[in-house]
RNA sequence: GCCGAUGUGGCUCAGAGGCAGAGCAGCUGAUUCGUAAUCAGCAGGUCGGCGGUUCGAAUCCGCCCAUCGGCUCCA
């Protein structure tokens, strides 16, 4: 007999030999039928595994992770049956669970097209009919190279090599169907139910763009219909919020076929950016920062010391005036550093913050571009800070401090990366392990949880990254610090100490919107459109309901336009329905409605784009409310 | 850059060898209306670009450009 305990600490005493599965369908059938896989003795195993010793059992469910990785992996299985029957040919890659479902890489001379997906599909609702028991088995490496090898899975053999050479591999089988896989998996293909094929993608084999590009198809599963339903769903809400789709419909920006890569921002657009950019110039004067604005153009000479010119080159864009070489700047340090040499430095000045709204230009490759998270001109919120060894941590928990005051603003919550020396760097181990560490204690001085990117880091130092969370889950990187050793020597930066001599300083490197135009992409679709006012390209529109209110309501517009709000009107001579619906699509914050009732009371009827009806107010004290709206920036 | 798909009025899309279409938006006129679409009329396109096949190409073929989904990369 075993005697396995539970995690609510009750012990149960079984037949050796007894499955996972057995025993959980022997404390409760319900138990069984949601389980997913099993934690047996802290390791994430098949509910099929037999029990030969005592230990600790707990059973997973599809709400945790790792069993949803489990249901997600032997999903992409059946998946990979369903394929292997339609075109026997097919070679298989890899076929991992990813964070919403799965996907499976294939070597096929058919071409995958969205027509094959309904085929698919067919087939593998066939396959989860047919139930199959999933059976895992282990050969030695020999003997899984020979096994793999018979059936001419060329890239299974090349993942089997590369094992060390005592490993126990693992198989498993399902009806006719046998892949290499580390397993665990479901105990049949019966537990698989919802399943939906996304989408088709190209992907390098072991993701080196000099190997073989093969056919991935990307695909989700869930154990409910209600549950992919949900799902897909929430994809289409997130298409609806799309910054491209919302970009166009709002007037914010467009892209256009003469300038890839290059946004053109619109009249509403640049009210968005010109606030942010206020907002920023605010806070970094309270922060003391000093701004400055530094060339687009510079020299090639520049370049070379700096090390982009050898590191950075396939990235930029070049020009030449008068036959000598320039450059387009893909960053603003070289810059930044030209102004602090302008003058010798004294201790006493630093820490010296200098920040700049630098437009800068990278030749991405085109296959990356996307709207405005990813373009070939940007513009950053720059700034280099000059200072003392002895005041780095202090300065990080300022930029960091800052950092969580932008953040908050517009509701976002982040969570934070640490990225350490990367092979090919500048610089001693020592150094590096000094700037790491400061980084480190600079968080952990913050209470701040932190995740580590071994090897991540810029080539001149180490950095922290700052990844926030949009309204649908979706994390994007945006701020980031740099600590710089590196740039300060090769420009020979100095300062006067306390002892007169000259001294190396030190500099940091840092973002907090990161670029201007991600950023805008970034809360465009993190509200939906629905700017907070403060942000809202138009804040007030007022909508006279026939011609009589006109005049009223050019008196209202004046009104609000001398408290400084953002107002239009729309006289065309439209039903109030129709003026109030174009609107609500334009997601403006408040409509105001103006007929013969308002024209006598001397009121405005206030409709707000979520709240709706406010009913009637008194003009100033609207405009008062929007005003404090505006000024404190509130998320409405 | 690579794999696949897409490209038709300002926008969303139909048309799949034989006269370039619809809805919305726009303009003109009528309507003067109370919280998400009033009616009528008008105008608007070298069907992404270049080349080829054909009596005839938006439609078939080739090349290029851009966009979309990915790979890779990144603010």
């Amino acid at each position: 007999m075993v005697n396995i305990s539970l995690p609510d600490g009750r012990h149960r005493e079984y037949q050796e030999g007894t499955s996972l599965l057995q025993i959980a369908e022997d404390i409760s059938p319900k138990l069984a039928k949601n389980a997913v896989a099993a934690v047996f003795n802290d390791k994430v195993t098949d509910l099929t595994t037999l029990v030969y010793k005592d230990g600790k059992v707990q059973f997973l469910d599809f709400d945790h992770e790792k069993a949803r990785n489990v249901y997600r992996h032997s999903s992409s299985h059946v998946m990979a049956q369903a394929v292997k029957r339609l075109w026997p040919e097919t070679k298989f890659a890899i076929g991992p669970a990813i964070d919403k479902g799965f996907y499976y890489d294939f070597d096929t001379d058919h071409t995958f097209t969205p027509d094959d997906f309904a085929l698919i599909e067919k087939e593998m609702n066939s396959i989860i009919k047919s139930d199959y028991p999933i059976v895992r088995r282990e050969l030695s490496k020999e003997e899984a190279i020979q096994f793999f090898a018979d059936r001419k899975e060329d890239y299974k053999v090349e993942l089997i090599r590369d094992l060390p050479d005592d490993a126990i591999i693992s198989v498993y089988q399902q009806g006719e169907f046998v892949d290499l896989c580390a397993g665990p998996h479901l105990p049949s293909t019966g537990k698989v139910k919802a399943i939906k094929l996304m989408s088709l993608a190209g992907a390098y084999w072991r993701g080196d763009e000099n190997k073989k590009m093969l056919q991935r198809i990307y695909a989700t599963s869930f154990p409910k219909q209600v549950m992919l339903d949900d799902y897909l769903h929430k994809l289409e809400e997130a298409r609806k919020r799309d910054h491209r789709k919302l970009g166009k419909e709002l007037g914010l920006f467009v892209l256009l076929d003469e300038g890839p890569g290059f946004p053109f921002f619109l009249p509403k657009g640049m009210v968005i950016r010109n606030e942010l950019e206020n907002f920023w110039r605010q806070a970094h004067q309270q922060a003391g920062y000093q701004e400055i604005r530094t060339p687009i153009i510079l020299n090639r000479e520049l370049w070379e010391q700096s090390g982009h010119w050898d590191h950075y080159k396939d990235n930029m864009y070049f020009t030449k005036i008068d036959d000598q070489d320039f450059a387009v700047k893909p960053m603003n340090c070289p810059g930044g550093i030209l102004v602090y040499k302008q003058n010798l430095h004294s201790y006493r000045e630093f820490p010296l913050r200098t920040c700049e709204m630098g437009l800068v230009h990278r030749h991405e490759m085109s296959g990356v571009l996307h709207g405005l998270m990813r373009v070939r001109a940007f513009t950053q919120d720059d700034a280099h800070i000059f200072m003392l060894p002895e005041q780095i941590i202090a300065e990080i928990k300022g930029v960091m401090e800052l950092v969580d005051l932008f953040y908050k603003q517009f509701g976002f919550t982040y969570h934070v990366e640490l990225s350490t020396q990367p092979e090919k760097s500048m610089g001693t181990k020592e150094v590096w392990d000094a700037a790491t560490d400061a980084l480190k204690e600079a968080l952990e001085g913050q209470g701040m949880a932190y995740k580590i990117n071994a090897g991540d880091g810029a080539f001149y130092g180490p950095k922290i990254d700052f990844h926030l969370q949009d309204s649908l889950d979706r994390t994007w990187q945006c701020g980031t610090i740099q600590l710089d050793f590196q740039m300060p020597e090769k420009f020979d930066l100095t300062y006067i100490g306390e002892d007169g001599e000259k001294h190396r300083p030190v500099m940091i490197h840092r973002v907090i919107y990161g670029s201007m135009e991600r950023f805008i992409g970034i809360i465009t679709e993190h509200f939906g459109g629905a700017f907070p006012a403060w942000l809202a390209p138009v804040q007030v529109r007022v909508l006279p309901i026939t011609e009589k209110q006109h005049e009223y309501a050019a008196q209202v517009m004046d009104n609000l336009k001398a408290a400084g709000i953002r107002a239009e009107s729309d006289p065309r001579s439209e039903k109030i329905g129709y003026k109030i619906r174009e609107g609500q699509l334009q997601k403006i914050p408040y409509l105001l409605i103006l007929g013969d009732k308002e024209v006598q009371s001397g009121t405005v009827a206030v409709r707000h784009r979520k709240e709706g009806d406010l009913g009637q107010q008194g003009l100033e004290a609207f405009s008062a409310m929007v005003s404090a709206e505006i000024k404190d920036k509130v998320i409405r």
